[in-house]
DNA sequence: CCCTGATTCGC
DNA sequence: GCGAATCAGG
């Protein structure tokens, strides 16, 4: 997939999404990854785009978890490339999902059964959609693993996700990012 | 000086 | 069509 760069399908697809959601262009080049900033602009204006729901100009991004932006822009991709509209899940995360920035620890020992990591094109409606990793780079992957039949997310990701309101009140969030 | 998008124009 | 260089602005 490294191979060669260009507009395929898929980016545009992606660099859409991106722009829509009010990211700015150096950021969409670098989760892109092999464009600049100004190919990214040249791009968007080249597509008619261009107007956008205002409100990165200065000010942050819209908000949504970032969490929530990966898993939309994966699915944006994902419908990009099937052939026909298959059943996209659209699951939207907890509200207070945690930081994919900062990782609660650095490493862990990789006591990971479940996990292939797996990057954006591979990424299948059967696999965990868990995003790992700095989105902006072109390290960032997807769990991969085996996903619960229904859910986004393996077993072990959905336990994270999904936490009962019962015991996430009392800080249960340990397992973080990985 | 950091960043933002917009435009031009050789390729 | 593409994107570096450049421009204008925050």
């Amino acid at each position: 997939m490294e191979a060669g760069l260009s507009w395929t399908d898929e980016r545009v697809a992606l660099l859409r999404r991106l722009w829509e959601d009010g990211q700015s262009a150096s950021k969409i080049a670098a989760q892109l990854g092999g464009v600049t900033r100004n190919a990214v602009i040249g791009k968007v204006h080249r597509l008619g785009l261009g107007g956008r729901a205002k409100a990165a100009e200065d000010g942050q991004p819209l908000a949504r978890t970032q969490p929530a932006q990966e898993i939309e822009a994966a699915i944006a991709v994902v419908e990009a490339e099937a052939p026909e509209p298959v059943a996209i899940v659209t699951h939207r995360p907890a509200p207070d999902f945690p930081i994919p920035a900062s990782p609660p620890a650095p490493a862990e020992p990789v006591a990971l059964a479940v996990s292939q990591r797996v990057t954006i094109m591979d990424l299948r409606e059967s696999m965990c959609r868990w995003p790992l990793g700095d989105p902006t780079t072109p390290e960032f992957r997807f769990c991969g693993a085996r996903s619960i039949t229904g859910l986004p997310y393996c077993t072990h990701h959905a336990e994270i996700a999904y936490q009962p309101a019962a015991e996430r009140k009392r800080d249960r969030r340990v397992a973080g990012f990985r």
